[in-house]
DNA sequence: CAGCGATCATAAACGCCGTTTATGACATCT
DNA sequence: AGATGTCATAAACGGCGTTTATGATCGCTG
């Protein structure tokens, strides 16, 4: 028995409905089938009765439902506890690539001169990981880059900046002053399936300006796999242009895209989050996000 | 966080140290340093700090100890629960092989009787793999072949049968009467890497009683696997008398083993466990082992 | 009655992660 | 110096929990 399959079942019950409570649990409805069958199997009970309208808990699952409740609760607790002492001592911000760019930077070192006793431990994540770690309790707080599912979170939008387009030296792009997103259209473009589709497509431009689809390339996980295979000319990548700064390597080239959507950048913190270290940063993050 | 967690944390706080809580919990003691290694990272905390001499919990440790200890007590309400429901209906009995002969069958026949609102599910597993089911309460009761580790369960030896050997028909021992251990040792012997090695040795009986090693055969992890590789001649086997009755195949032949010690099996349940339908099966199989 | 949509179950494929054995680093004791 | 005990790390491996695809069943509607 594990945790896992007790959050499972307490959410099943409060939907009623497996697939539903599968999208609530960031998993598939199969996986979520299965879970439950190999539950009951391990406990030699049936839970829940189904019906072609969803699942009923049996007599004897209401009250295993009401055990793992309590359960699921003291497992909070636990990371409650450790929260708590935690928070007294460090403090972990996630983010992806850039972040919100220098921003970030100057976040972290205007709360730690405010807080000289508390260590503040960055956190980078691969494409779209920032949300997820927050939600699961890795990190304390996360610069997160919309769109994200910021469900339960509380968040608010701190940056903003352009995209550009990061080419290989030489590229017959390379030496524009900036290039619109349809001209684009023919060059390969890196992608991810680490992240939602709706932040892959928003990434890309997808659709195009002119209705057409991207040429997709090579698939990646991180901002250096990235730009290993744009050096080397497999494809192009459309990033934030923080990116441009942070990643200046000599074999790469950065352009602005004169017709791409800006990138917004929202500080997200869990929404029980009360801790005076969290509240501590976004107090920062807002101040120095408003100069 | 996961439960595994939870309960690897509170047996290494019992034991402050890693070698003897691996052992504890039946797995290798790197799991449990790479287990508890993870945990600390993903709560962002030290639970424990490392002396040559063993583990002592840190002052944060201690109240995350404290919480994980109440975690694992409410799952273990879970399993309580879900117990307490379906002994009011199924007791699970479990075996290997066959178990106990015709005492397993009757005994189940009887409780049934007994009790005729009450499903008997037999439950059979791959070699020693009854006792380990017992303990992490896949089962109600079990008939265990020993030798087993019966830790934290009650038991009672209920019956004993002699040995034979299993050979394919037209094998140059099988029109024998009776085989001595040391007749068959330039024979390849069927064994398993499922159970442990005290068990392994003691069906093969290794040390042999003129000190020399088995000559060790193909793997396998159950009897029909075991049969099979007998009666295509791959190599030999020693099995209780039992399964010369239960697995009476045209293709092979059982010749009773006259120097071997014969096998002992117990009826176990876990120790905790005071439900009316464990105590009633105890009671049956031990009114019939005494007749 | 047929078609459609919603629900849960099952199968096949896949990759991740938790385990194992082997080994190393370090401290302590004789 | 050698032996012993402890925890940490590495490499290899396999089991299991996930995904996508699909099927079975039921209920509703035209």
């Amino acid at each position: 028995m594990e945790l896992r399959q007790l959050r499972y079942v307490t959410v099943i019950a409060e939907h009623g409905n497996l697939g539903r409570a599968a999208n609530a649990l960031y998993v598939s409805q199969p996986a979520l089938s299965y879970a439950l069958k190999r539950f009951e199997a391990e406990i030699g009970l049936r839970v829940f009765d189904r019906n072609p309208s969803g699942v009923v808990p049996t007599e004897a699952g209401r009250e295993v439902l009401a055990a793992a409740a309590e359960a699921v609760a003291a497992a909070e607790r636990v990371a409650a506890v450790a929260d708590r002492h935690r928070l007294g001592q460090v403090l972990r911000v996630g983010f992806e690539a850039s972040g919100a760019g220098e921003l970030t930077t100057r976040a972290r070192a205007e709360f730690a001169r405010r807080h000289p006793d508390v260590r503040v431990v960055p956190r980078r994540f691969d494409w779209g990981g920032e949300g997820p770690a927050l939600r699961e309790g890795q990190v304390d707080v996360a610069f997160v880059w919309l769109p994200a599912d910021l469900t339960r979170c509380r968040s608010v939008v701190v940056h903003s900046e352009p995209r550009v387009v990061g080419l290989p030296v030489g590229h017959r792009l390379a030496s524009r002053e900036g290039v619109s997103v349809v001209e684009t259209n023919s060059e390969p473009l890196m992608w991810t399936d680490k992240a939602p589709r709706d932040w892959v497509d928003w990434w890309a431009v997808n659709p195009r300006p002119d209705g057409s689809e991207p040429l997709w390339g090579p698939q990646n996980d991180n901002v250096e796999e990235m730009l290993e295979q744009v050096a080397e000319g497999a494809a192009i990548c459309f990033a934030p242009q923080s990116m441009a700064a942070y990643y200046a390597r000599p074999d790469l080239v950065w352009v602005p895209l004169t017709d791409a959507e800006p990138l917004r950048v929202a500080l997200a913190w869990r929404g029980f989050d009360d801790s005076p270290l969290v509240r501590g940063f976004v107090e920062v993050v807002r101040e120095l996000a408003e100069r």
